[in-house]
DNA sequence: GTGAAAGCGCTAACAC
DNA sequence: GTGTTAGCGCTTTCAC
């Protein structure tokens, strides 16, 4: 006997009409008292809530928002299969930075998965259909037309990650530059990490980058090259290798770089998965981590990081602030404030690996 | 220019009425072929068909709502800090699997961050705000109160996960016993990888065990002793070690279990991230997997099986599958049906480090 | 400051 | 089959 139908139909949830008689007041009143109270005498108001707590009133959102036309959701928009959500256990950590920072709004978050074209037109209808007051939107590719898409349902948007320098937005979208985003400093980590390693004395600074199509991987090999360019000796001729951001996309790229360059003394890896194959390629090759290699990776990743073998020196980035973040500046956009993307600042973390 | 609140405002979005209007029909004949058509002659449906498109009319939820009641949407409610959900990547899979199967529905996910009591009465008022027409709930805890508030608030509910044995919901909540879950089928995978183990020859097969309060873990536990009580000569006495399904915790009980046993020739690992970290310190300690001791871990988490070193053999879920099975489950609560537990079958992948 | 009344956009009886 | 009508529960002018 689960009686759920039974349940929903019996809880009849009173209404501010209820509320009203029982407290002697008109329902415009106890709709004032229940936004925040302005312009009601404070023994009615008071009168108004006990009734309120006594019925336990609780407001209809469908009501509220068929006048108001405000849906108090946003919309969390997840770009597949660019997306690096499935990799990348900092998914949960951000979308939990997000429903807090929402929890705090009084927002609600509404998850929406795209997985190809195919999925856009059921995104646009529910844009469209007013559900939520704006979005959050990760993992777009390259003028990806889910951008323009949200533009053009009229719903304010956020991006997560900056997008690439020669985005447009598409045809008929506010230009991708005036898209406000989150992201942290993957370039100045990168020459922080870098520069940490030249200042051990390391000579022959290898990097497995990203791929070339995500800016992240993008801005983190700038900041390699950023922090060599003073010092040109050190890195750089035959001492990159393009990787996938996975252990064994990784460790691939650690034997090329050796095979090429067997005297490397030390490697900057654009995340830490990728860190973690080429540690065991080291292992493997008999190479000790840190006296002959030294190995810096990025993320700070839990579980991987810290559990590797020897411990990752890593950049570290508070990815759970990055989603609060997006939320602020949501909000902003939806008070009708001008919102500037915002770079957040991140931490080398120093572990055995990049001693 | 970013223009958001102008094109907002802007975006007058036509109604029932005008479509009505424009077809030359009555809103009630626009609803009903909006709704699915049914007796509505096909002229006429037509005409209303291509006068919905020529104005891109979308259905305004929060009225529709308002009249039926029905949100059109379900809460995923995930409690902290029992979840999983930031040591494991699944928690995105499983989501999505969520996602795709409620997009079937024509349902949206909204999904709930309880971080402790202080969140329940947040969540106890959405819930009761008509918000969802249902809730998936995940790492309850046992008895959790969360469980009986969202059975108060009259909503449907789901869980992932089997409850353990001795829940009964709480006070005036449904016993927990009624309310469905959709799981994987631990006990036998833990079963099948023992008895896999065993067919190989192995005589004295350790158990890294997960957390005494998970029925995950308990669950695998006994798959564990099941496989062996046919020939307990092969496991138990001194074989078996908790640990908190995380890679140094892996290592730890490893450690434990080697200075116990030395003599151990298999191991199980309730998890993939413990049977890495078993994998590391067999290493240090110069024993060759699987050579020596076979190792079988659980979850087939990509990433972290398949890049482990060597590849591990392990129990692998459909953890998509699940949760679109709780969706189904689900489903069929709010048609008033009845909705019994599932459990999903595993299947045991077969790679170096058990072989 | 408080109340009366209109209406947000839709569905579902109920007539015809 | 199709149209007419009465709300769903709330906010918000506008009088008082």
């Amino acid at each position: 006997m689960t009686g759920t139908s039974f349940e929903r139909t019996s809880t009849a949830r009173p209404t501010l009409e209820a509320v009203a008689a029982l407290a002697g007041v008109s329902r415009a009143t106890v709709s004032r008292v229940v936004n925040g109270g302005a312009g009601v005498r404070e023994p009615l108001a008071e009168r108004v809530r006990r009734a309120v707590d006594e019925l336990g009133y609780v407001p209809n959102q469908a009501a509220r928002t068929l006048v108001t036309r405000l849906s108090g959701a946003v919309a969390v928009i997840i770009a597949e299969p660019e997306s690096r959500v499935f990799s990348d256990p900092f998914f949960a950590r951000q979308l939990r930075g997000i429903g807090r920072e929402l929890a705090l709004h009084d927002s609600q978050l509404v998850l929406l998965w795209a997985e190809g074209p195919q999925d856009h037109e059921r995104i646009a209808r529910y844009l469209r259909g007013g559900h939520v007051d704006g979005a959050l939107a990760f993992s777009l590719h390259e003028n990806d037309p889910l951008l323009s898409l949200i533009s053009r349902a009229g719903v304010p948007v956020v991006r997560g990650g900056r997008p690439a320098a020669h985005e447009d937005g598409g045809a008929d979208a506010a230009p991708a530059a005036a898209v406000p985003y989150a992201d942290c400093d993957n370039r100045a980590g990168a020459r922080d990490a870098v520069r940490h390693l030249v200042s051990l004395g390391r000579r022959r600074i290898a990097h497995i980058a990203g791929p070339g199509d995500q800016t992240s991987a993008v801005d983190r090999a700038d900041g390699y090259r950023d922090a060599l360019g003073a010092d040109r000796s050190a890195g750089c001729a035959g001492l990159v290798e393009e990787a996938d951001f996975t252990v064994a996309g990784g460790a691939r790229a650690m034997t090329a770089l050796l095979d090429r360059r067997p005297d490397l003394d030390a490697v900057f890896a654009a995340n830490d998965l990728m860190a973690s194959g080429a540690l065991r390629v080291l292992r493997e090759r008999g190479l000790r981590v840190p006296e002959d290699v030294a190995v810096v990776g990025f993320d700070d990743m839990a579980g991987v990081a810290d559990a590797a073998d020897p411990p990752l020196t890593t950049v570290r980035q508070d990815v759970e602030g990055m989603g609060r973040l997006m939320v602020r500046l949501l909000m902003r956009l939806l008070a009708g404030e001008d919102a500037a993307p915002v770079v957040m600042a991140t931490e080398l973390v120093h572990r055995e690996s990049g001693m």
